[in-house]
DNA sequence: CCAAAAGTGTTGCTCGTACACCCATGA
DNA sequence: TCATGGGTGTACGAGCAACACTTTTGG
């Protein structure tokens, strides 16, 4: 018989198996991808223990939502990690989140948003997680409808576009992407356009169907209540 | 501060956070997929709680082996399930396993050995687990070489085909899938043949590369080392 | 009228699928 | 010689990648 707190946060060295949540959430900004990183500690992930009485869906968004300015519209468990060696640390069960722009642009007053391409990431294990969900993310870029949670509500494929390609990090063709985006049937498009700049506007796109498409590396039917304030999500 | 004890199998409910891992292992057996269930009790998937000193996946293959005649020749992570509602009962960290038929054909001395296609689990979670790997199980089948892990170190092509068409339920064109399968280039042909009735003998295949091509779905670098006397898997 | 980004079509290649006949063997 | 399953090739359509010019707008 051991002791083991069930709620004390950040998780460090127990002796009971210590089973902690980590998110990794993004964000678009301008252009470019950008993850959270903890507010509290240095270069760590957001990260707790589960409540005795929460699933961990539920603290996966629980902690997303304690830090300052942070909310998911996608959530995703990607991973769960555990140490190989000898005496066990934690368990880490690890999530995957996007959160789509801010309608008037996105502000960082607590400089928790870095660029993933230069994040100073400090323990090992998260910089494993971090990796993973990259490799994730840019590989359900080209089977699922993830992306639409990274932009907003309404926007152009020029737009989208340059959301693949801040993810992908490299240049797609403009002509391709438009057709296969079209061709598979997700977007509707609205009679409103968008004047940018010393050029020709562009017209404005939404969502048309919920469903993700294939969301098959996910249980179904287990999971799909909690976290409960979104739609476009799974 | 709760109490909770780190070692005793078979998770039930308890107060703390449980942590317990769920081995789901496959076999085939004539053309039929089946699945082991727990030696002890009736109708549960091979489960129990980690030991303090070992890692998930070293106690997935611990599980497995503590199984009478079982053992996996490939394992992975599926997916850590944990209930939605209130007081927190077990979070589950699932496997997929999966065995190579034996030389000398298969026997199931203790009755553990069901066929997927009606084997009675009697809870529903481990439910859930199960459907979820056969889920993932003939998902990979078309992206990976996976199917290598149920079929004998030497196999015919015809024989290769069966397996792929006892997991997925379906039939398959002979000619397209032996030009698929021989294009992929991991088959390696053995000037053997193999005499089986009244018609021509079939040619010997034997794997080609151990490296699994497109194993994205779990991470790199992570967990490689554990689970130590394989070296098909992954 | 110039700059700047939006928008538009065609061609070739690769890959998947559908489909029917000959071959080697044992009885 | 017959039954049985192993082994082979072709033709079509779908989907993807490469590629250049016209359109609309603001300054």
């Amino acid at each position: 018989m051991k002791t083991c707190t069930g709620d004390d946060g950040d998780g460090s060295t127990r002796d009971a198996p210590g089973l902690i949540v980590s998110v990794v959430l993004f964000r678009l900004q301008s252009g470019h991808l950008q993850v959270l990183v903890a507010h509290d500690g240095f270069g760590s992930l957001p990260t707790d223990a589960p409540r005795a009485d929460e699933s961990l869906d539920i603290a996966a968004h629980r902690i997303v939502n304690l830090q300052p300015g942070a909310s998911e519209d996608y959530m995703e468990q990607l991973y769960t990690f555990s140490p190989a060696n000898a005496p066990r640390r934690n368990v880490v069960v690890s999530y995957l989140a996007l959160q789509q722009p801010a309608e008037l642009g996105q502000i960082d007053e607590y400089g928790n948003w870095h660029q993933v391409s230069d994040v100073a990431i400090s323990n090992a294990a998260d910089r494993s997680v971090l990796d993973y969900a990259l490799v994730r993310l840019r590989a359900k870029l080209g089977y699922t409808n993830i992306a639409f949670n990274l932009v907003p509500q309404k926007f152009t494929i020029p737009e989208l576009q340059r959301a693949y390609e801040g993810i992908l990090l490299h240049h797609l063709d403009k002509r391709n992407f438009r057709r296969r985006i079209l061709a598979s049937g997700i977007l509707a498009q609205t009679d409103e356009k968008r004047r940018d700049g010393n050029h020709r506007p562009a017209a404005l796109y939404r969502f048309a169907s919920q469903a993700d498409h294939a969301n098959y590396l996910t249980p179904t039917n287990i999971d799909t209540a909690p976290v409960a304030d979104q739609e476009t999500s799974r």
